[in-house]
DNA sequence: CAAATCAGTACCATTTTAGTCCCGATTCAA
DNA sequence: TTGAATCGGGACTAAAATGGTACTGATTTG
């Protein structure tokens, strides 16, 4: 499907309702009511994305969560690696004892350069900036599906 | 988990051994048998391929299949359709009517933006270049587990 | 007509994913 | 000190996607 979890999906969102009220730590609940997400599909994101140091957890009475670093210093890659492990869009291993025809090896290369380009695309862009209400950039992407590489 | 199918990792595979023969049309028994992939896998691919009008199938005796255009004007992105569907990496409709906050919309914009990038990337990069044995660029993604956005 | 080969569909097994639940640990407050 | 709120971690289940297989039919060549 080359697209992401759904999970991850919800996550950027659970990140942007977080990053929404700065100054607060807010509980599970909250932010269940918040995103309009189930309250155990939102305990599960956080736990992971605790684990990944991108919140701070608080125990007990009033506790819950908060940022662990301002917003604009948290990455859209590192969300996605918080829910599914180094971003890779190939398993490299997998095609590898099979594979030692002449072909193989640019294949591989190929991939690599994709997988360098979607990592640095990822990185350049800020739970900051997720805020906004739209930052579009210019660019979206047209999918022409009967043409050929029409940005060449 | 943010990577491409199997099948459409084995199907540049598939269509980097066909574009190494661009004089000939090949059975799907002799692509197997290069590729080391299973016939059954060999023919679902090619099938689709075909489908996706990226090779020419010829039924009877020494039928085959053969490249429809020249390996430099097939992308990557268009082997990817062929398997995958339209490229995206998120389903923007799932979050749809339980996401009204502020928030979301910047979500949806952020997608869009990497989707743009990711398409572009993969529309650059045609099967001519994935024959050449290394044809590496030199920015390989080096996906760093505890820091933060190290390419910015 | 017979053999080779592609076309299409249907099917099954395995893996992955999403989602839920439970119980222990921690903190605050009465 | 007791109890309620809340996070932490893991186990579990159900559903979906994926990868792979099998079968039958159509087409072409000789």
């Amino acid at each position: 499907m080359l697209r992401v979890s759904r999970l991850t999906d919800y996550a950027t969102v659970v990140m942007t309702c977080i990053a929404a009220h700065p100054a607060d730590v807010l509980s599970t609940a909250q932010i269940a009511d918040e995103t309009h997400l189930e309250l155990p599909t939102v305990s599960k994101l956080l736990k992971a994305l605790a684990h990944a140091a991108l919140v701070e957890s608080f125990r007990g009475v009033n506790g819950g969560y908060r940022l662990a670093r301002p917003a604009s210093e948290i990455s859209l890659a590192e969300i996605v690696e918080a829910l599914e492990g180094p971003i890779g869009m190939t398993e490299c291993g997998v095609a590898d004892g099979q594979c030692d025809r002449e072909s193989q090896c640019g294949v591989r290369g190929s991939w690599q350069h994709i997988n360098s380009v979607l990592d640095n695309a990822l990185r350049a862009v800020s739970l900051a900036e997720m805020l906004r209400p739209q930052p579009v950039r210019r660019k979206i992407a047209v999918t022409v599906k009967t043409g050929e590489a029409t940005t060449e």
